[in-house]
DNA sequence: AAGCAGACCAACCGCAACATC
DNA sequence: AGATGTTGCGGTTGGTCTGCT
């Protein structure tokens, strides 16, 4: 039988207090991240490692930006979503300073309502029938976003299958696919059409790569984010 | 000003994947 | 190869905040 990840009558639940916040800070700058089992003995925490694991990723890692997204990130946040359904570590992985939790707390919150809203299901990321058509873009500012593949769900990787439905139905589109087997068409490229900023395209390319080589994919649909 | 409802977000839980023995 | 331990992920919960009546 295995041991619970911590022992639970000894740990502290519910918020973080500044001093415990301190003290996880201190113990990982001094040690470095992970061997988070035995982490809160070692700093003196009277934590479970998992809490101190997504303390400090979602809360006291000093790379985080907080604050609210800007457009461009809400943009980013909606084109992958349709992409890779809810893989908010992806999805976070995109966008540097946030976190899984993050993304996904905006997501549910905010984007969610604004597709709602705009006439588009945030399950599958098309239009519904006898809704309003989005008002293209007026709601989210001045980005537009195309996805060249006609059906953006092209992408739905191998995890979302028999994982237990645990992986979003934003990626399940067998409805519309009897076969189950969809036109995949895996790769992604993500252009951003913004005024020179050579780093913007060098995130670019990171973005590709890294997206291509996440879904092992082949072919490229485009999406164009015009900033 | 008080009460209520909805929104927001930090944190927890359970599970799966991965690593190690 | 299987058992056990660790880490990471996504879903969900619950406390707090905010706006409305």
């Amino acid at each position: 039988m295995r041991k619970p990840c911590c022992d639970k009558q000894d740990t502290n639940k519910g918020a973080w207090s500044k001093q415990e916040d301190q003290k996880l800070i201190d113990y990982i700058q001094a040690n470095g991240e992970g061997r988070w089992r035995t982490l809160p003995q070692a700093a003196g925490l009277l934590r479970c490692g998992k809490s101190c694991r997504l303390r400090w990723i979602n809360y006291l890692r000093p790379d985080l930006k907080r604050g609210n997204f800007c457009e461009d990130e809400e943009d980013l946040i909606i084109k992958l979503h349709a992409l890779l359904g809810n893989r908010w570590s992806l999805i976070a992985g995109r966008l540097p300073g946030r976190t899984d939790n993050e993304v996904k707390n905006y997501w549910n919150s905010h984007l969610r309502r604004k597709l709602i809203k705009m006439g588009i299901d945030p399950n599958n990321h098309k239009l519904r029938n006898n809704r309003p058509r989005p008002q293209n873009h007026g709601a989210s500012g001045s980005t537009t976003a195309i996805l060249s593949s006609p059906e953006s769900h092209a992408c739905q990787p191998e995890k979302s299958q028999g994982d237990n439905g645990q992986v979003s139905d934003a990626g399940s589109y067998s409805e519309e696919n009897p076969n189950g087997l969809p036109d995949l068409n895996l790769d992604l490229t993500i252009t951003i059409v913004s005024p020179s900023n050579s780093t913007v395209e060098e995130e670019r390319k990171e973005n590709q790569s890294a997206i291509s080589t996440e879904l092992g994919c082949a072919s490229s649909p485009t999406l164009l984010l015009f900033t």
